[in-house]
DNA sequence: CAGTGGTCTAGACCACTGG
DNA sequence: CAGTGGTCTAGACCACTGG
């Protein structure tokens, strides 16, 4: 039996437990791997997991984190219609769209400090009278400074940021099935509990992070669709 | 600069590149060390990230192999049966297979008249304790009469097809969040209305219409991922 | 059997944090 | 500055594959 398993294992009991207070770090991997008699690379097999779990975070220098808990139970990205703002039976409505300082939890995904400052960006997507897919957009106000300037009602986020010299070079997705919680049931006029399309995107400028987004895409409405020749 | 994401990144490039042949595996970590003159442990560690992000998959004591190309594409990736078989931990049951009458939906779908024989296969895909995905599979008998002769909980239904001259050309898929209903809950041993995936195939052996499969895929057990340099 | 990936060790040096 | 996580080395033994 591998060792990091029961690292991981014992680990993520002390955190679901609340052993591990939020905002102060774990031991460090050089404690862990004194506590479990193990060598420090095996300890950090056992939190690598855990990171990518999202159940902590790792900070260099500082230490590692408990992931809080609304983000770990409800991470979630979005994905973004290049066409949505042609159609003409399709709207997009800004909630709201304002500084914010950065979460740990946001720090971490955008490679900032906490407290940082990040622009948010809250929308709703509809076509006719329906109301479509939700987006929560937190960006590096560092890297697009001005981007509340913009009319985000009309205009891309992401043809703002190319505008303003950010260019997108690689994105990250992933796509899950929830059931909608009350906010996002509300804002789509559905009931609690809904099936929903999550879909979760970080995007890439050269090696820095610079958007996040969570897109909650009602699984009534849209279908992705695929076909290939094997 | 680490050293293991220029191996990454060069091995993406040999995978895309077509360098390495399906089927085959790539040089082994002891090798892939000494090519790029670092630790096996560094090199596995590049491999590590290539895996997680879908590029190959690994097979202990035989080696690592490229994925697929047909199943990177589009948004969204489907691990195919053979794959899924392959992993220790993971079981296919067989609920039902036999011979039914086709039903008007399922006429028209595969093309054929209410009532012609299909055939239907219902399985239930495990890993390790957990139910992970349902399976229900039609597909016309006149293309594949001793289809049941075989050990379905073993064999892809896709090899079986090829090996009796009914080659695959072409998938269609169509992916769905739903909540899921009583039947499905149970077999997945969650609570009814749990947002699921529910994926649809329709394959094609050149202009008929041979199959269609409705996949119920646990949506907080699995995640479809994804990234790409736009 | 030789070769593969899976795990682990006991170090090392580095960049970074925070007092 | 001491302590943290990030990376890396040069081994080792293991379970497993496939001929």
């Amino acid at each position: 039996m591998a060792k990091y398993p029961l690292i991981k294992t014992t680990l993520k009991d002390r955190l679901l437990g609340g052993h591990y207070q939020e905002g102060l770090p774990l031991p460090s991997e050089p404690q862990l791997a004194r506590e479990f008699e193990v060598s420090r690379m095996t300890a950090r097999r056992a939190i690598d997991e855990l990171e990518r779990e999202g159940y902590v975070y790792r900070v260099q220098g500082a230490g590692t984190f408990p992931t809080g808990k609304r983000f770990r139970q409800g991470m979630f990205r979005v994905r973004p219609f290049k066409e949505w703002a042609r159609h003409p039976d399709h709207r997009t409505q800004v909630l709201r769209a304002m500084q914010i300082d950065a979460t740990p939890e946001i720090a971490h995904v955008l490679q900032l400090q906490p407290g940082d400052p990040v622009m948010f960006v809250h929308r709703l997507r509809t076509a006719g009278d329906e109301a479509l897919v939700i987006e929560k957009r937190y960006i590096s106000a560092a890297v697009a400074p001005s981007l509340l300037d913009h009319n985000l009602s009309a205009e891309s986020v992401h043809e703002v940021m190319v505008a303003l010299g950010v260019p997108l070079t690689r994105v990250e997705q992933n796509l899950e099935a929830v059931n909608l919680r009350q906010e996002e049931a509300d804002l789509l006029r559905v009931p609690l509990g809904t099936a929903s399309f999550l879909l979760r995107r970080t995007t890439y400028s050269g090696a820095k992070r610079v958007s996040y987004v969570n897109y909650w895409v009602r699984g009534d409405r849209y279908a992705f669709q695929d076909s290939f020749e094997p």
